[in-house]
DNA sequence: GATCCTCGAGTTCC
DNA sequence: CTCGAGGATC
């Protein structure tokens, strides 16, 4: 049965009335009625909609109190990455992060957009055709975790903009917590027996990422936004002071705190005046963000890496706190590297407790002058990870009490060594020390390596104390009674293990390569070896002196064409230089690390690299051969291109990507060069393959 | 040879 | 997140 008009209209009206009463209180700050009276207006409206289910839209302010709980959050790829920002420390950083801009400007005087940063959980929000439709943490800043149906549960957020946007608009802010709230929500916690937030940050946090948004829904989080994403073909202001306001004007709350000023001079009185209001604010901040104002000037200052130039985060002074010293121990890493940390009489700062602290290696202590007893200031760097930062007064000062580094290793007793010129010391135990091992199993586990979900700490823990596992390539051919054997392990879990570890058969190259561990060749290293080599195998025979060689050779011809003005040849396995070369060549030289590495591939099955192999650096790139190459006939040329993607066709056009000329080429060469088509020749070619001569 | 940038490695707490 | 070192660039 469909509601009667007066019903509907009703529903309407109510909608319209919480929304502006939501706007009056979490965007303007500035409350019409009281709580008791929004609440009634809440109430009526959900009544209606449950007479009428068809009156219930998908913006409808009911909705806020949550939905059913989820299993999981799912992954969304932002559409433009949440990237992070420059951080400043002192004023002498922005002075020079204004002397730059200046400089990449032109101009004697820059205008800047100051705003207070806040300390919650930055979020991507997405509104289509003005309505509310997802909302996503920042995550590593390409993906992030799908939080709508929390999201829908923050009051701050509007579900529908006060503008009919056409299309997608993405609008980039803080999820935050006040500090009222916080110590509120901590009062229930306590009262209620459970646990307590350290902090406002990570009681939003926590709220945020709770899989049952009723409980979101009870926890008073806010919301504050400072950006915009991807927004279509929406017309937007061209400065960040303007598009702060406009975001107001949708509806979205913006931090009052903002402010448009010159030059550093304002950038440094902004930073004290905001330091001085920070304790009379509801909530916490940890510093100053500063835009350049002007977009067209931002663009022209583009990015450094993940951060942009035209942005810098000038933080408050970390909070400090006294402890003490009461030992210092050593732990033994994957790569055998000897890590002295502190264990600290636990204490209180920035937030959380903290009971040990790195000291990353014995000049860092001897530099600081720590000894086991000494009463330091410690602080979190950067807000996460603890430091001491120097010692308040020293303790009793006994000689014991002095660190040595061990001269064997704690773990397996093999000798210690510091090699000249290198900061860390190492167990030179290798495979015969039992915690390499189990860190070689922990990296060949994790995330971004073969990604074994549940094959954490405790479990390797076990599997290596009791030689069930002595390498990676020992986890396939764990037995589900084997696992039931451990400790907390019954059925379901070990079931659940050995399903992981099957899942984690044929994951891409790059990824298996990276989960060997070999020394100096991380993610992105790995990734580059795959995308050259795409098989095992490939990677396995290498000639590493001639690939160094060919690097040279590469690298003095880049130079010759340069200084002729000529485009530049594509290099050979960027990133990887002769330091790496020699570590690779000499591990890989081992017939030892050889055959382990075989066997494991033969367990783990990777999967060729698909652009190397498949779709090739080639994917789906046109190729013209002309005249007589070298090495190969026309077919065997043809036969090769196509087996690594691409395409081979008869006359050059503007579609063609790359000519092969060999010797006594035709008239496509002209043509080619006449376009502007790359032209290669046969070693070319196989360069391009990434294949070795 | 100097300088800037990127990547790897180690790390803390919830 | 930070530090150190390798790699790229001028």
């Amino acid at each position: 049965m469909s509601a009667p008009r007066q019903s509907r209209e009703r529903a309407e009206q109510l909608r319209r009335q919480i929304e502006h009463h939501n706007h009056c209180y979490y965007v303007l700050d500035a409350p019409e009625i009281e709580d008791a009276q929004y609440d009634r207006l809440l109430r009526e409206l959900e009544s209606l909609e449950r007479d009428y289910p068809a009156l219930a839209t998908p913006d409808s302010p009911t909705r806020r109190v949550g939905g059913a709980p989820l299993a999981q959050f799912s992954a969304v790829r932002h559409r433009l990455p949440m990237l992070s920002l420059g951080n400043a420390f002192s004023e002498g950083d922005v002075v020079a992060f204004d002397r730059r801009v200046r400089e990449a400007a032109g101009a004697t005087e820059v205008a800047y957009s100051a705003e207070p940063k806040f300390d919650g959980l930055a979020i991507s929000l997405r509104y289509e055709d003005g309505a509310f439709v997802q909302g996503a943490t920042r995550g590593d800043g390409a993906t992030g975790e799908d939080v709508s149906a929390n999201l829908r549960t923050v009051r701050a957020i509007p579900m529908r903009l006060r503008a009919a946007l056409r299309g997608s608009f993405e609008v980039r802010g803080e999820v935050l917590m006040y500090r009222t709230d916080f110590a509120a929500l901590n009062e229930r916690q306590r009262a209620a027996g459970e646990k307590v937030f350290a902090n406002p940050r990570n009681a939003a946090a926590g709220s945020l990422r709770q899989l049952d948004p009723r409980v979101t829904a009870r926890r008073a989080l806010r919301f504050c936004a400072y950006g915009v994403g991807f927004t279509g073909d929406a017309r937007l202001p061209r400065t960040q002071v303007q598009l702060l306001d406009r975001l107001a004007e949708l509806g979205l709350p913006v931090a009052r705190e903002r402010r448009l000023v010159r030059g550093v001079a304002g950038l440094l009185a902004y930073y004290r005046e905001l330091a001085e209001s920070r304790p009379g604010l509801p909530f916490d901040i940890d510093g100053a963000v500063y835009k350049v104002n002007d977009f067209d000037l931002q663009e022209q200052l583009g990015f450094v890496a993940r951060a942009p130039r035209f942005a810098l985060a000038h933080k408050f002074p970390a909070q400090e706190a006294v402890t003490e010293i009461l030992d210092i121990t050593v732990q033994v890493g994957r790569t055998g590297a000897l890590t002295p940390a502190a264990r600290l009489a636990p204490v209180f700062v920035g937030g959380v407790t903290v009971a040990s602290a790195t000291l990353h290696n014995e000049d860092e202590i001897r530099r600081k002058d720590l000894w086991r007893g000494d009463r330091v200031v410690v602080r979190r760097a950067g807000d996460v990870i603890p430091e001491v930062v120097r010692v308040d007064k020293p303790g009793p000062r006994r000689a014991a009490d002095r660190f040595r580094m061990p001269a064997c290793c704690p773990v397996c007793g093999s000798p210690v060594v510091r090699l000249e010129g290198e900061a860390v010391a190492r167990c030179t135990g290798g495979f015969a020390c039992a915690a390499q091992r189990k860190e070689a199993l922990l990296h060949f586990a994790q995330r971004r390596a073969m990604d074994i979900e549940g094959l954490g700490e405790k479990l390797v823990d076990q599997l290596v104390e009791r030689a069930m596992v002595d390498s990676p390539a020992d986890l396939y051919r764990l037995t589900i009674e084997d696992l039931q054997s451990l400790e907390r392990m019954a059925q379901k879990s070990s079931r659940n293990l050995l399903d992981a570890i099957a899942a984690s058969r044929g994951r891409p190259l790059g990824r298996f390569i990276f989960a060997l561990g070999i020394p100096g060749v991380g993610e992105e290293v790995a990734k580059v070896l795959a995308r050259h080599f795409g098989t095992v195998e490939a990677f396995l025979e290498a000639d590493w002196g001639a690939l160094a060689e060919r690097k040279l050779e590469l690298a003095r011809e880049n130079a010759a064409r340069k200084r002729r003005g000529q485009r530049l040849e594509a290099r050979i396995m960027e990133g990887i230089g002769p330091e790496l070369s020699d570590s690779l060549a000499k591990f890989l030289g081992a017939a030892h690390n050889r055959e382990v590495i075989q066997a494991l591939a033969a367990a783990a099955r990777p999967a060729d690299d698909a652009s190397a192999v498949a779709k090739g650096a080639l994917g789906g790139k046109v190729f013209v051969i002309t005249g007589t190459l070298p090495a190969l006939t026309r077919d065997q040329a043809r036969e090769l291109i196509e087996r690594h993607g691409g395409r081979v066709t008869g006359s050059v056009s503007s579609n063609t990507d790359f000519v092969v000329a060999g010797t006594e080429p035709g008239s496509k060469l002209d043509r080619a060069r006449e376009i502007g088509v790359r032209i290669l020749d046969e070693d070319g070619l196989r360069e391009l393959l990434g294949q070795a001569r």
